[in-house]
DNA sequence: AGTGCGTTTGATAACGCTGTCATTCCAAGC
DNA sequence: GCTTGGAATGACAGCGTTATCAAACGCACT
């Protein structure tokens, strides 16, 4: 293999064909005889040639690469499983990741001008948002302003210009709720996520619907406020596990406020799942590391971000006119933080594990 | 601000000088009067003028971009911790960075080539080896085969080519395995990171100088190989912890093994730390998750990678000569999880959390 | 005023590719 | 054999910046 520095020209005396002919073979444009091509490529191979991508940025206009915005996220692991995702789908389609950390520093304000900053300096053909910024309207205002393709991975709603995709977050927490009231819980107290995510709102409305189908009465003291991160979670519990009537089922909207939970009943001195259940939500690597292990609902981070990050290129390529809203199933994993409550009649045998 | 599309043209236009003088202002070059660079500086503002980076980087055969080159990681958190420490210095130099997740399908000669692939793809100035990468001399030659720059985090031997930064491993471990004596602990079992990893080597060797010091004796039944993620961990616990003799402490190589040794210790209905203590290595966020929290020392990852991408573009710029290499110091984290043995007169009062 | 030299500025040629449009080729139809 | 029209190919002009080198400027000295 040569150094790396053979340019088109080189490609083009090597196979005896204009430079023209070369970028057509490269970029797979039809209209060249069989014949022609298998030269061109024999060229390419002998010379090491590997196209320059700044250059076909400025004479395209495109820069092959898309930006990954983020913010620090509360769930752990998240957000890598969701840019893994993203890379397997960009890689394969030959575009390159950009990574956009946006607004470490703090306020909302400063996460959309610094998303505007990385993304007009970058120049990016288009952009993949994570919660909580794939809600942040200045952020898409920018976005919209500067028409650039924009994909959003599980916003709070979804409009007509951008692809989507999102969990089942609200059938998912239902199956989870119901799956503690089979059990026998009745009092399950519920942990809700980060306001700005819109999956926090759909987890809660699953929760109140699986209790609703149930019959069972929402019973206010047994909700309390989280932030989606392992300490508010811990907090949260704390307070709910000192409660006069403690519930005998916490249910936290994700995994690392479920974990935070686990850690306050063991600080309590309460065995879980004995005196109290623990259920989680995305079965995200901190999952399988409490003691016990989580029961929780499995979320397809990563296929999702690959199914969204696929979406956006076929948009930019003018594959797709409408963009796509896809909505992921979130499967129960069932573990050994949930049992039935230890004076209780089950009102019918769990599903096995 | 304008849409974004001014050229330098435009901007030389406005403010009455040449593109070149623009571009000079642009670049912080100097020799412009302070008069003119102000003019410049005026026009750009005012045309909301962004350089575009495909002509730049065609013209200068820079792209001011760094890719950060990883494998999939076994430790839990750490990546993202060293890219963020990464992305803060790019951001402020004005790099780009791109990422380029290696060798996600499982041989390590697969990682040596898809390393290949995406530099010479995506033309980065520099490259960011994490471990285990940045031991791989496949990677490294075909690095150095094209005169990219590299910088290395947490590599196991330094050359004189690349930039790199480490923990203190030995000092840190040893400070560990001292701690565990201090309390009274004189079986203390050590399970071994992975060894492609150079920080493994290094650790174990610091848990043997800590028993040397103090004239304690090496015993090999007490020595388990892991791979520094949770499963192997656990496993590894799970046969030392069978032991006839069983050690009073377990002093895992990493964070997520020594979670690992939590789990199976209560799975063997064995209390932490009253039963048996488990100490950890980096403070990654698990740490601080598991119940009881785990005893470690705290591998400063954001700052490691910040600093080793500092030297990298000051390289890049030829501010610097000869790469440097960088040693941070490891403090022990006094948690829960390490204890006093349950049958010990305690050498010495431990020091106080 | 004239000279010399360092500072500031500008004209113009790359950089390596793609887009546009003209040209050549070739097989089918007369 | 001579059109004809679509497929295959090529010539050449950008794309927006930086690099090179020459020109103009300005100041301190004669």
């Amino acid at each position: 293999m040569a150094s790396g520095k053979a340019t088109i020209t080189d490609v083009a005396a090597r196979a005896g064909v204009s430079i023209k002919t070369v970028s057509r073979v490269m970029n797979r444009e039809p209209n060249v005889r069989a014949g022609t091509r298998e030269r061109v490529r024999e060229a390419a191979t002998a010379l090491g040639y590997e196209p320059n991508p700044a250059a076909r940025g400025l004479a395209s206009r495109r820069m092959f690469s898309l930006g990954l915005l983020y913010e620090n996220p509360h769930e752990f692991g998240y957000t890598q499983r969701a840019f893994e995702g993203v890379f397997a789908n960009c890689a394969s389609a030959g575009y390159t990741l950009l990574l956009l950390p946006c607004g470490a520093d703090g306020g909302g304000a400063s996460a959309a001008d610094s998303a505007l900053h990385l993304v007009t300096h970058t120049r990016v053909d288009g952009v993949i948002l994570t919660a909580p910024l794939c809600d942040d309207d200045r952020v898409l205002a920018v976005l919209r302003e500067r028409d650039t393709p924009t994909a959003r991975i599980a916003p709070g709603t979804t409009d007509g210009l951008s692809c989507t995709v999102r969990a089942g977050d609200r059938e998912a927490a239902r199956a989870v709720t119901e799956h503690l009231l089979a059990l026998g819980h009745r009092r399950i107290a519920f942990i809700k996520g980060d306001p700005r995510h819109g999956a926090s709102a759909a987890r809660f409305a699953g929760y109140r619907e699986g209790l609703q189908a149930k019959g069972t009465a929402l019973d206010a003291t047994l909700i309390a406020e989280g932030l989606f991160d392992f300490d508010s979670g811990r907090r949260a519990a704390l307070a709910l596990l000192n409660l006069p009537h403690r519930p005998t089922a916490i249910f936290a909207a994700n995994d690392d406020m479920a974990a935070g939970a686990i850690a306050a009943a063991h600080a309590l001195g309460l065995a879980v799942p004995t005196a109290v259940s623990v259920a989680g939500f995305d079965d995200s690597p901190i999952a399988a590391r409490t003691w016990p292990p989580l029961c929780t609902a499995r979320q397809p981070v990563f296929e999702m971000a690959a199914a969204v990050t696929g979406d956006l290129i076929a948009q930019l390529r003018g594959e797709i006119e409408e963009p796509r809203h896809r909505v992921f199933d979130c499967p129960l994993v069932l573990r050994d933080s949930v049992a039935a409550p230890a004076s209780s009649l089950p009102a019918c045998q769990p599903q096995g594990a």
